[in-house]
DNA sequence: CTTTTGACAGCGT
DNA sequence: CACGCTGCCAAAA
């Protein structure tokens, strides 16, 4: 699917967040700095950021700290995500080691478009705002 | 324009 | 293994 950039929906980075965040398969996770590594584009407090927004039902609970760990009042209600979901978790905690998301062939393509599409709605950005 | 802040990461103690 | 400090990148004030 490569349409021309000017065809593409502007996508908010926030926006390339909550799509990767919905394309993590149950039992998965993904770290802030993993997502921010696969968009290609800002680092891990940028995507908490986004997260933060979380409009609809994005399943913020599969992106958590490279600790393996979720932060403040979040962390309750995260763990009782994680243990429905049968998340690999090792002393309390998310086991990253496995429970990592490791997208397949399909996946990276559908990540590659989230992170072109991102970039072209950047570039597109900076010429709106350049132009007197 | 500068300063502050944050759902972080990494390394040191 | 648990804290603490520093580094990073953008958005908000």
């Amino acid at each position: 699917m490569d349409l021309p950039a000017h065809q593409l929906p502007h996508l908010e980075y926030a926006e390339a967040v909550h799509g990767l965040a919905r394309a993590i398969p149950s039992g998965r996770v993904l770290s802030y700095g993993d997502v921010a590594e696969l968009l290609g584009s800002g680092g891990p407090r940028q995507v908490g950021r986004a997260m933060q927004q979380g409009p609809d039902g994005t399943p913020w609970w599969r992106v958590i700290r490279a600790d393996g760990g979720m932060t403040g009042f979040l962390a309750a209600e995260a763990a009782d995500h994680w243990e429905l979901e049968q998340t690999p978790m090792r002393r309390g905690k998310v086991d990253m080691a496995r429970a990592r998301w490791h997208p397949a062939a399909g996946e990276w393509e559908f990540i590659e478009q989230l992170a072109r599409q991102l970039a072209s709605a950047k570039l597109s950005e900076e010429n709106d705002g350049m132009i007197p």
